[in-house]
DNA sequence: CGTGCCTTTGACGGACATCAAGATGCGTGG
DNA sequence: CCACGCATCTTGATGTCCGTCAAAGGCACG
């Protein structure tokens, strides 16, 4: 395991309005500080954890982009969700004191370690601390549905769409342009987690472009109409 | 609204194993009494919330069925789940303070009402039942992202056999036979959940019946072969 | 500059949706 | 107690979206 150990400050880490310290006030935040002491670099397609392994830390996402995805015995595979800067991957081992996926960095990266221990006591001794905690995962439970819907109720093009859309919104709230982005991802791993293949995927890319909604060359995307894509998820595509 | 308050204790309730005060010694179990102080009647049909709806509280279903669904604008809806007795419900509200789907009674049904500021204030008090807390939340992650890999990978006979699957064990878990069920839900609820349709639900249902996995009569599920059924979930039928 | 991964595009087929018609069961009221 | 209406469920016929299989092109990286 390439694990590396760096001191670090969440009090002057440009994130913390993102992040998990946000709303802390200054004595609260020295008190985070002793206890995300820790960074972990995780190089493109290395797992900073794996399906079984023991859970002892949630980790902030600081630099690059990663990927969760559960593996059943025979070889089925889902990706679960695509995280960046200033996102908490991890929760799900809470429950059981093991990891129940893998989450694979898609490009070299950079995480905050927090060990679960100890924010469970720091967020016993602060209201805004536990508070926040508990947001952060009720966030992903609502996320999750949201892609149950998507997964269940929508088509391809209307998977996709929203899927445009959450990820330069995401994008967008951490500084970057709202109309043009470049996926981290391959097709095969935007297919896994919209439940379609990757032909589908890519058929679909072409027909926004054909439909002059986007354009696409290869990994970078410009979006030229958000309300084009808006309408899209909309559509009321029946099915 | 037909609420209606009844005193009530968790620590001689007979469900405190399978619910929150699981693993809370008796000073801890006459604490939550304090918090955990009304019941609530929901009528087969009547939601115990809305989206939109202001959130004050977690509800642990004392008896009777529940599912949830998020609707979106334009009258898509999903359903995320359905819970039994013992189960929580109510965790999709905390991170906007209003919840973002609806749940309905689908049989008349009493949930014990937890006011949430009161279990946040409680669980900085005991490490017990703020540890547990986290994991209710965290099995919910994980639940969610064993339905995504439901309706991202599988074929319908595999999402309905995995369905029932789950639902016995559950029923199980709380004394019930482990072949023999009623579902509480219409075909069309568990279409929505398995992302499919009420005809294919039946359908499926009638090739299980003919190939002597199980007896199906109307809502009376008896299950023939166990490992008939799992079979099915790994058959890897490809997709 | 070649090798391998990723992506695109086409042709074809299959699983499931759609549309439609009955069947079954249940609650209600005469 | 029976008749009626309504919701739910079943089953068939047909259509279509997307998966499968296949081949070729593009890009990155050693």
């Amino acid at each position: 395991m390439d694990a590396q150990s760096i001191k670090v400050a969440c009090s002057n880490c440009n994130l913390r309005e993102l992040c998990l310290p946000m709303g802390l006030n200054s004595a609260e935040m020295s008190k985070l500080d002793d206890v995300i002491s820790t960074r972990r670099r995780v190089k493109r397609g290395a797992a900073l954890f794996s399906t079984g392994e023991r859970f002892t830390s949630l980790y902030a996402v600081r630099s690059g982009f990663f990927k969760t995805c559960v593996t059943t015995a025979d070889g089925r595979d889902q990706v679960t969700g695509f995280q960046m800067t200033g996102e908490i991957i991890g929760l799900d081992g809470i429950v059981s004191d093991h990891h129940s996926c893998d989450a694979i960095a898609l490009e070299d990266a950079e995480v905050c370690v927090m060990p679960f221990d100890q924010v469970e006591e720091l967020s016993r001794e602060f209201t805004t601390l536990q508070h926040h905690v508990h947001k952060i995962m009720s966030r992903e439970i609502v996320r999750d549905h949201s892609v149950m819907l998507l997964l269940g109720s929508m088509r391809a093009d209307e998977r996709l769409a929203a899927f445009l859309l959450n990820l330069v919104q995401r994008l967008h709230a951490r500084g970057f342009s709202q109309s043009e982005l470049i996926l981290r991802m391959t097709r095969e791993e935007i297919g896994s987690y919209l439940g379609m293949k990757l032909e589908t995927v890519s058929r679909t890319f072409s027909k926004f472009v054909e439909d002059g909604i986007i354009d696409v060359k290869q990994r970078y995307v410009h979006i030229k109409s958000t309300e084009g894509l808006k309408e899209i998820v909309n559509s009321q595509n029946c099915r």
